[in-house]
DNA sequence: CTTATTTTTTAGAACTATCTAATTTAATTT
DNA sequence: AAATTAAATTAGATAGTTCTAAAAAATAAG
């Protein structure tokens, strides 16, 4: 069972909102993650639904089936690790990596995979800090909270970012707050909500909430 | 400006044909490069004509314009480059890199190419001796002539393949005719046309006329 | 429990690419 | 030069993807 390269790009954005914790993925989630009409959208999961890698019925929602897991899965692990490939290999700022990852995912070779997977020696996590499911599909988590969650005190290392738009990804290379960085809290604003980090401990930093709940850590 | 995959697929064969030394390309020829059909080729022609990147006249033939020189030159860049980058990345052996070039020829991100091309050093022939153009559509080719061409004693190295089918490929590998190999030439047959070479000096090897014509030497 | 609003789906059109079948043009042959 | 053959093109159909506009269903409000 093949996927053309429209239906893998709708599987992975449906497999990404549902693990964004929604009960439900509505038709208008996907059409604003995807960037494009409802309608286009409700043709899709008519697809999707015959291909049976979703079980849809109308207007009442949908779900992936155990093999759309799978495919999904597939895309995000190829995805992942060309984002590895090109930061660690091509020396691309982790900003810039997406939109090219976007287009290298679709590629259809296995070998392809397996050879990129050895070269790069089997990475765990893509360059945002966000684990790479094998090639069975599976996904090895580290437990993880917003670093807005932390107490006073507490330390831990960045793993992954939310919001990975290039503006926000641009912001925290500037002030050094890259994945991989070990940081400690200082304090907590009470009022605004922001916090303050000492950065590999030499750097102090200020953050707004808004900033602070889209970094990812992993306590220690 | 900007051209489908359909798009570049057919410039780039049309290309090829031309380099061919062929005096004009016919529409049953790109058809049969291409693996379609005289009528979807008509239909394309017609396209790519719009686009300005041939010259089209129709029943009378076609010429490849400036632009489209260009434009097949850098895809024909990529795909090379690519080659390069499965082989001596990944560890690809020369035969089974085609199908995935042609895949990977088609992302679009100049940065990638720019870096790529530099990981690589630089390099300024494929894995199977084919010349990379270079950022601006440059080439630079070797003076080299047919295997079967060659006289009596004299030496050479192999630098390029005319066929490179899978099937010719494996033969190569297996009898140890890689791309690189140094021969020379012990004995001509001139009743079949067969030849009898020295390779690396070390191992002697019998070839048929078929598969001398299809190996490219730079003589020395 | 109707009415209004929002969400979702269908209908119909446009665009790309491809095919088969039929037609037109060019080239060959007698 | 007319007739035959070969090559190339057009016509019409199909399949995939997307859009706008309209209709249908579900949800919310009074």
């Amino acid at each position: 069972m093949e996927l053309t390269t429209a239906e893998e790009n709708y599987l992975k954005a449906i497999y990404h909102l549902s693990e964004e914790g929604k009960k439900s993925v509505s038709t208008n989630d996907i059409a604003s993650a995807i960037q494009t009409k409802p309608a286009s959208v409700s043709d899709m999961l008519r697809k999707l639904g015959e291909k049976e890698v979703i079980q849809y019925r109308k207007y009442y929602g949908l779900q992936i089936t155990p093999l759309g897991m799978q495919l999904a899965l597939q895309t995000i692990r190829k995805h992942r690790l060309w984002e590895v490939f090109l930061v660690d290999k091509l020396h691309f700022a982790w900003d810039e990596v997406h939109e090219v990852a976007e287009q290298l995912e679709h590629i259809q070779s296995p070998l392809l995979i397996e050879r990129l997977d050895a070269y790069l020696n089997y990475p765990k996590f893509d360059p945002h800090g966000d684990p790479i499911p094998d090639a069975f599909g599976d996904v090895r988590s580290r437990p993880r909270i917003a670093l807005q969650e932390m107490a006073i005190d507490q330390s831990g290392q960045i793993v992954a970012v939310k919001d990975s738009s290039p503006a926000f990804l641009r912001y925290l290379d500037k002030v050094g707050a890259y994945i991989g960085a070990r940081i400690k809290v200082l304090d907590k604003v009470e009022f605004d909500g922001s916090v303050e980090i000492l950065v590999d401990q030499k750097k102090n930093l200020f953050m707004s909430k808004e900033v602070a709940s889209n970094i990812l850590v992993l306590t220690t």
